[in-house]
DNA sequence: CTACCGTGTAAGGAAATCTAACATCAAATT
DNA sequence: AATTTGATGTTAGATTTCCTTACACGGTAG
């Protein structure tokens, strides 16, 4: 009996080979390799060395292309993009420790 | 400004190739391209004539792998799927006939 | 026993992808 | 103004992935 991994978050499973990528964000490879040069996407790899992406990352791309098209550059994209992270760190951060709090001294299913 | 198509159901979106569907799946692709052949599945076609999958696609592929692990044979499972096909056709039919006669003599908003 | 079913495997070719390098042109810097 | 940098195009050659077709083979069904 087969099973399929049940995690199945389609959004973020990294299936999709450049070339497929290039005609859903209308960019051309030359582009999406080029914001992986700049860090702002990260690819997966099959043992061969083809690129894979996830839709996150797809819907990523076409966020970064807009920003360039305003006129942003890829540094200061990768900037903003660190800041977020680690503000999402951060709330991550504070999410466990009230888990633990409520863990240990908060209410508990009798 | 680059828009992403709308519809975006991650699920049925065609875009994942043989060799990654087979990884998912554990299927050889001569299963996978056999499963095609016996009109089970229906990948699309890049212009050079590649496989692309959806995630329903896989899904599908693993129950199918599964019925013949159980000794179905794929022309059953064909039958099984046509008729299912037409058993959704049906409800589809009678949405549709129901929608039309609300929008005629059902409640409307004033 | 024979035929069909599902799958493996091989061959040869075409498509897709990879990296590295050089070209271009606008925008930023000096 | 001259130069550097940023983003992208293009080319070349190598590698990977995928395609179809054909043949082999063991198992199951008639």
């Amino acid at each position: 009996m087969i099973l399929l991994a049940a995690d199945s978050s389609y959004k973020d499973k990294k299936v999709i080979t450049i070339g497929i990528v290039s005609e859903l964000t209308g960019l051309s490879e030359r582009q999406i390799r080029y914001y992986e040069e700049r860090k702002l996407v990260f690819p997966d790899r099959t043992p061969g060395g083809s690129r894979k992406y996830s839709f996150a990352d797809v819907e990523l791309l076409v966020e970064i292309a807009n920003k360039i098209e305003d006129g942003v550059q890829t540094y200061e994209i990768r900037q903003e993009m660190v800041k977020q992270q680690k503000i999402n760190e951060a709330e991550e951060h504070k999410k466990m420790i009230q888990g633990q709090l409520n863990a240990r001294f908060g209410i508990r299913k009798k």
